[in-house]
DNA sequence: CTCGCCAAGTTGTATATACAGCTTAGACCA
DNA sequence: TGGTCTAAGCTGTATATACAACTTGGCGAG
């Protein structure tokens, strides 16, 4: 019962994000003004304000000063992040993806995971462990979780055929991503399944990303270290792109 | 000539941030608190409520009700994953930077330098190697090659005064980077200048920039798999994310 | 009809005030 | 000494008010 009382400042927010989430408000559509805000959800302009404000800087809204408020249209680019579908990249490359999925899951959230993805402990999420292959070679363990709310039918699908990431770009606008990328020797567990020498380094990369404000799927995404490197490309906003970087050869680093 | 005047919030966030990247105030420092800002700067202590909150939400500062508001010692984000000069990363977290050179040479170019590069080889390219420390502790060996006839000075340089990355930014405009991410085993020197243990991995960044159409630089970036991730975060273009002009100074590329 | 100006509406910021809830240090008592 | 209670200080939120800057639509002069 208890239900403890929402900060008034957050039910304006809900109010929107509700209206967003049902499709009443359209991307570009006009947002109510913080005078029709005080007037219909009996607030005070600075409430209202904090409100359209801190949905401003999740990127629910668009403000224009002198004209008023809208909804923001943010596409969910596919090329944001470079990474982000372990299986266009391979396709890209010409090769062949298969996936296997180790596990599918309904679990509770501990520890790192809770964290990760700012619920309580014991908060319901699913647990998702597939292996991607590159020619039927092992490219990426990867194992993911996501807030069970956002993915009701999280269990039904086939990550043998659409990967999680796709599938969850589906379902979740992508709004933020985080990426921690590092280098550290693999447990036996993961050694296995990746078909991995011992002693082998593996490229850990832990993705989050957020949608509607809040974080959505926090994965742990392993690669052995000697068949796989990340890249990136950047160019400044502004700049023509001259010559489409060719890939560096890598050899041995002595210096 | 009026400056622009900043807004009395960014006043205030300006302050705090520039303690903390100055190492005034280090992680788990105590901030003043917002009665405190009220004397110190003359403003009501909504204004300062609100840059204090803004810079919790950011991740700068983490605030207890009833106890005080203190320096946040993660702080990982904040940073895109094409990445950041190391000296301003460490500033960031409150730490100490110091650097070693511990090579600053003439050299002519030659297989993987020479390709990556695109110039002949034999052609002549300064050669830096320097070591970056936290509080002390190595963090990233940096293995840098600059062609020649765009840093004519190279060679007078105290690098470890200046940054190798924040000379290069004042002589050669970015136009592109590209970066590449690999775990590895590092060999036996690299083990010793980062003072790495046996068998742990190195993260390896390799990165190219581009200035007027041409290679500019290309560096190995060594560091300890143990001490050290990268951190990356992306958002989809069109969020409209908060307009102050210290964030975009902040995700502005580093070469 | 067109241009320019003005008024109304909207956001952005700033202040003063108020109260609730939490934390901590120190006073006080057994 | 050790436990308890209280007061001070802190953050979190909410409101009323005020002014500045910007946008837009409409009105009137030419």
């Amino acid at each position: 019962m208890s239900a403890l009382q929402k900060p008034r400042y957050q039910q304006v927010k809900d109010l929107i994000i509700g209206r967003i989430s049902r499709g009443e408000l359209q991307p570009a559509d006009r947002v109510p003004s913080e005078n029709e805000l005080v007037e219909s959800m009996k607030v005070s302009r600075m409430t209202a304000n904090r409100a359209l404000r801190e949905l401003t800087d999740e990127g629910y809204l668009h403000r224009v000063a002198g004209s008023g408020t809208f909804v923001a249209d943010f596409r969910a680019g596919s090329h944001v992040l470079e990474v982000q579908n372990i299986a266009e990249e391979i396709a890209a490359r010409g090769h062949g993806h298969s996936a296997e999925t180790l596990r599918q899951s309904l679990q509770h959230a501990r520890g790192e995971v809770a964290r990760a993805l700012h619920v309580e402990q014991g908060t319901d999420v699913f647990h998702v462990l597939v292996v991607h292959r590159e020619n039927g070679l092992p490219i990426q363990l990867e194992d993911r979780y996501v807030v069970a709310d956002f993915a009701p039918d999280c269990l039904d699908q086939d990550f043998s055929r659409i990967t999680p990431s796709a599938y969850l770009t589906a379902i979740a606008p992508l709004q933020e991503a985080e990426q921690v990328v590092r280098a550290a020797q693999p447990n036996a567990a993961v050694r296995k399944h990746l078909n991995m020498r011992d002693g082998e380094p593996c490229l850990v990369v832990l993705r989050r990303t957020w949608s509607r404000g809040r974080p959505v799927t926090f994965g742990r995404l392993h690669h052995p270290g000697s068949r796989y490197e990340l890249t990136g490309h950047y160019t400044p906003p502004g700049t023509p792109r001259s010559t489409s970087a060719d890939v560096v050869e890598l050899e041995k680093l002595e210096q």
